[in-house]
DNA sequence: TATGTTTGCAACCGATTAGTTGCCAATCAA
DNA sequence: TTGATTGGCAACTAATCGGTTGCAAACATA
């Protein structure tokens, strides 16, 4: 069994779960709701991503959020490292800072 | 049948096939030499990058090349963009600089 | 032309995936 | 204490995945 973040983020409805909980922690009810697919289904995404060390559990009462461990996320980022360098230009810190200086007042 | 670019890298050896021809067009022949599985094997995942537009095939006389198509993994990097401002920090110093611009609500 | 090389295609196989339903334990609220 | 809510676990299913073998087409070369 292959359990790394680039399994969890395979699939579209774990990728989408992985960006709503990281505006803020979620339980698997709240978020079979933004859903076409039964609770028991986001259940065993949640229980994938828990593998993977993408998400992490935490009790409150009968109610167990999930929390995204962005630090997670960086596996990925450091991966497309070795490809930047084949594409990025605008990598250079400046060029960023001012680019979206330019076109982006708001955040997203 | 899902073709996108997070099941292109979801398999450790399509990683692993990316990454090598990252630094060169490669045939398939060559590219199965690297691994412990067959040529066919490889084919069936050059097959599948393929399909994904990560990978483009270009023959010459009876050897086919396969080049990877380096703006496709610009997708990921465009995917990432969301959780990034959560981690890194040279994103900081642009929200620093866009807190300050903005009359400043809250630092860190 | 005959032969070997390179590759794609098809059929097949076992394991995994993404989903379902059913059930039970724990917690909360009346 | 009773009943509803929340969520994990188990069993099952159809589809997909990653691999195999076998074969035929296209090309290169003797």
């Amino acid at each position: 069994m292959r359990r790394d973040i680039f399994q969890a983020i395979a699939d579209p409805t774990r990728r989408a779960i992985i960006a709503l909980i990281a505006l803020q922690p979620m339980t698997p009810n709240a978020l079979s709701q933004e859903f076409d697919i039964t609770r028991q289904a986001v259940s065993k995404h949640l229980q994938l991503l828990v593998e993977c060390e993408v998400a992490t559990p935490h009790q409150q009462g009968r109610e167990i959020f999930y929390r995204l461990e962005i630090d997670k996320m960086k596996e990925i980022d450091h991966w497309l490292e070795q490809f930047r360098k084949n594409w990025e230009r605008r990598y250079n810190q400046l060029d960023e800072l001012l680019n979206t200086l330019n076109t982006n007042k708001n955040e997203q």
